[in-house]
DNA sequence: TTGCGAAGTGTTATAATAGTACATTTCGCA
DNA sequence: TGCGAAATGTACTATTATAACACTTCGCAA
């Protein structure tokens, strides 16, 4: 419910009981939504809800087959203006390394945040990253570039797929 | 030649005789080439130079109309080879961001770098980003998660187009 | 020097991602 | 109740990227 810590954006990459992790997340975007007099309507609550189920990154017509599967519009306007609105009120990020889009799961703190993105299992952490805008914002200073927003993505193998461990493969570099 | 400073990386904002620049670094990337056997043929050079007289980052199908105009193959594989081939090596960066390409400006240095794209007038700078990558690293670290590659790309206002000086608009946000 | 295999080039075709434009419905609110 | 704004649904299009295959060129070794 607050800030991201270590220990928090590590539990992405763990088993852990997601169905509960996401209905808190789901809870705290619905508090948001409340709060600040957000229209979450049903197409984008359910794209909401199945980001959350999925606990990655999903393109935008994968949550499309979803959506038409379920009922909804199925031309691909639905699924990016949902995913727009998702985004632009914080509650979910684009990852543009994959295409894709992954919830937010700190719904209830202002934040960019930085993704490690496992290119074994292609689960997503999102993390917060301070330290690293700081430092983006010092190097910018240096050469007089005013920085507005910075895109911090990693790619490498998440706690869960390192040598021991042996997941599936699934994501290309 | 050597690993780029925060002068250097400004540079790239500022009004300069681009014609020696670009000519600097195509010279290097030969000495790599030359160096390392790799096959600079003239496709691969031709989008070098196109990457490095723009000065700015171009998508692979603004790369393909001019090698079309200049009798090269119209396909966009043709394209997309040349610059995989640039951008393996090194001679080239992708900015994921813009879904782009850009010339490396420093092609002698085995480098990660950052880039500050500017809004306003869609100029690209690339800069050595060590201690935005040592404070991934480190992030990485306190959740097990061990970064292969990070991207590192920020938006903002160059020094040239900062309030005061007024160039002309190019990119979206 | 010849000729073989690997690398490079060109082409056709198609996949994957994203956005425009416009008609219709729903919602908040006066 | 009804108006204007927001949201939704649809058709259509644009942009970015890859697969598959034929042909040529290159490096190199017999
Ligand atoms: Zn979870
Ligand atoms: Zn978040
Ligand atoms: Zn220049
Ligand atoms: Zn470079």
């Amino acid at each position: 419910m607050t800030a991201p810590t270590p220990s928090d954006t590590a539990a992405a990459f763990e088993r852990h009981d997601h169905s509960h992790c996401a209905g808190a997340v789901m809870q705290a975007a619905e508090g948001r939504a409340r709060a600040e007099g957000l229209r979450l309507t049903p197409v984008r609550r359910r794209v909401l809800e199945i980001l959350l189920e999925e606990h990655r990154a999903l393109g935008a017509y994968d949550i499309l087959d979803r959506l038409k599967a379920e009922g909804f519009g199925h031309q691909p306007p639905v699924a990016y203006r949902a995913l727009d609105f998702l985004v632009e009120h914080g509650l979910a990020h684009r990852i543009r390394r994959l295409n894709a889009f992954a919830a937010c799961m700190h719904p209830d703190t202002d934040h960019a945040p930085a993704f490690f993105i496992c290119a074994q299992c292609s689960a997503v952490a999102e993390s917060a990253a301070t330290p690293l805008r700081d430092a983006a914002q010092a190097a910018g200073l240096a050469i007089g570039f005013t920085i507005e927003r910075v895109t911090i993505e990693a790619i490498g193998t998440c706690p869960a797929c390192h040598p021991g461990t042996a997941p599936s493969p699934q994501v290309p570099s």
